[in-house]
DNA sequence: GCTCACAGTAAGAATTATTCTTATTTGCAT
DNA sequence: ATGCAAATAAGAATAATTCTTACTGTGAGC
């Protein structure tokens, strides 16, 4: 695996982190809180609020998904999460908040993270910085992952 | 305004590929279709079904959404539009299928087309081709437009 | 350590976006 | 022109997300 693909810090890092940003702007540290955002910054697959429920509920059974989505908003608009966009109907989340760019496959639909330096540091065309303020600029790639590539072979041969 | 917002074919152009895409591929030439896809490829503000359908309603008053949606749904499977990836719960839609980026305003969430030749032409970092099949890499730019910003200074007056 | 105000939570109802069902209509090959 | 598969309209149904309400727990101030 390539330089990349490297995180960019530890679990006990971030959340200690997200322990200062949430006593900095008065939000209480729930329980709900700690775990839901703890859940989503171990996952690397960008899990949607159902997903992530849905791990949560092994270990805290009465956790509704309702708390599961207002976390998420509050937590977004505290900018310790993210929306993902994508073409699909459930919204997909991560944790990750430095400059990174997305892998998607249309297949499995897995969200991969990738680091491409190059790209961040090359200015945009002159006109396009003429349009507004310009708060980021984020690669999107679409395709098949390997392994979807492989399972398809598979099926060709059956 | 310069080369890099320069649209790509006239709309009457356009019509004619459409008509020939769909009788190739079998598609029934309804009126409804070619109103939706006239709507569509004249727009350049990438509008949701419900926009569409909206606009269209004051010339054919008794289209329905589900048609709008249907038939979006049809022209994406035909790859004659495609739906525009957001954070926002209303998918949007385009006809624009030659390769372009998009321009997102976070207030006003209008989003603009633009050409960015020398990105799409630099290779990817080798590492990441080796994550499956690319199917397509597109930049997003978030900000806030002119407009915009013009107008939050005069709130800010205010 | 205790108390209390209020932010946060669970559960279920409500809303919004999108899709399905069914009866009717239309494009177009013959 | 005729027949019929495909497309449409209308309203019902579903899926994702958000709101309402009553209850609970956090953490600031004592």
């Amino acid at each position: 695996m390539s330089e990349n693909f490297t995180p960019d810090s530890s679990l006990q890092q971030q959340m200690e982190t997200f322990e200062e940003t949430c006593r900095t702007a008065d939000l209480k540290l729930t329980h709900q809180r700690l775990e839901i955002y703890r859940e989503l910054a171990k996952a690397t697959d960008h899990p949607s609020a159902e997903m992530l429920h849905k791990r949560l509920q092994k270990t805290m059974p009465t956790l509704s998904l309702d708390t599961v989505y207002r976390t998420l908003t509050t937590f977004e608009q505290h900018h310790l999460v993210k929306k993902v966009q994508t073409v699909d109907s459930q919204a997909r989340f991560e944790a990750q908040m430095v400059q990174h760019h997305h892998l998607i496959c249309d297949s499995c639909k897995e969200i991969m993270d990738f680091h491409w330096n190059s790209f961040d540091s090359t200015p945009l065309p002159a006109d396009i910085r003429q349009w507004g303020t310009i708060r980021n600029k984020n690669v999107t790639i679409h395709g098949t992952c390997q392994k979807c590539q492989a399972l398809k072979k598979v099926k060709k041969r059956t």
